[in-house]
DNA sequence: ACGACCATGTAAAACGTTACATGATTTA
DNA sequence: TAAATCATGTAACGTTTTACATGGTCGT
């Protein structure tokens, strides 16, 4: 099997949202899906033109001079398939590299007061999340519902939710069980 | 920041518990650490002879004439300085990239049949990982007690069986909320 | 003897990050 | 007017997968 360029389809499925700039669609991801996805800017401009000269995005027609710099993007008709059949048919990869459980799982090797300090940083980075998940979801709540993405939505922010919880209860007892 | 090698420090992580060959790190990769590592023999060969040359592991010395053609290697002394210290130095970086919820936010594109035959093959692979999972619980209480991993094993693992199991109830969720 | 698994490796191609480069616009 | 943010892009470098190549060993 060939490698896919995950980056193409998940460009797609924003654009297919709403249409974006490069530098909004970085936003996006940071703001909204970065619990489960990321993209840097140079992945994201290569393949917006990549994706233009496929004819699977286009540039939306300016109404006035204004904002010459910006490009902004428009998913095409092309596009909105070749997103459907890579869902519909493309296998679900699971490469993992979690470096918090590895620093755990071989933790013996380190103090553990420098160990339990990593800890406490992934908790406060945990504690952040879940207060932005708890924005995102009133947000959902208000501005968005009835949107056609909304249940989807719903579902994928209900598990961001309980796994943040779960990683919070988890490196508590770790903080605990490291410092005996 | 450059950027680190972190395949280096995996094979580290894992020669530091037991002596092993190439293969045999690939195996214990997918048996035992598959929940949040993976790595292919296109980077652990290579790895392990630059991780040579380092000085960090060293080739066992053959008792017999035997096995020929198997490399086995251990960690050396320089190779626990070097693993302790990025250990203990290193940020913990978060580059997530997850097709099971890209696959459900972007859901929408998807007729729901196709949507619900890859949740359930995902509910599928949760079970055996979760079987999988309890095997490993079972070994560590009974064989691996009293090592010096031990504990550290204990709450990778769960942190593991509370992952998968909260995998189990929201895919179970998805199946029936997209089946309306 | 056949298939499954053990075992090591390389090469090409693709993927992805980081740093760099540049300049406009907005806000305090 | 200075700083922050918006905005687009490229180049170098390093990482990672996939496919290929080869041959040994073990069980049935």
């Amino acid at each position: 099997m060939k490698r896919e360029n995950k980056t193409q389809f998940a460009l797609l499925g924003i654009l297919s949202q709403c249409e974006m700039n490069g530098y909004e669609i970085r936003k996006y991801i940071e703001s909204t899906i970065s619990f489960f996805w990321s993209e840097s800017f140079g992945q994201i401009y290569p393949t917006l033109k990549k994706l233009e000269s496929d004819g699977l995005i286009q540039e939306v027609e300016k109404t006035d001079g204004n904002d010459k710099k910006k490009k902004v993007y428009r998913i095409t008709k092309l596009g909105l398939k070749e997103l459907k059949n890579w869902m519909e048919t493309s296998n679900i990869q699971h490469h993992k590299r979690d470096e918090v459980l590895f620093k755990v799982f071989f933790g013996r090797h380190m103090s553990p007061n420098r160990l339990d300090a990593q800890i406490k940083s992934e908790l406060e980075k945990n504690k952040k999340d879940l207060a932005q998940l708890l924005i995102l979801k009133k947000e959902l709540l208000n501005e968005w519902a009835n949107h056609p993405d909304e249940r989807f939505w719903q579902l994928t922010l209900e598990y961001a939710e309980k796994q943040t919880k779960l990683n919070l209860d988890w490196l508590s007892k770790v903080s605990s069980a490291i410092s005996d």
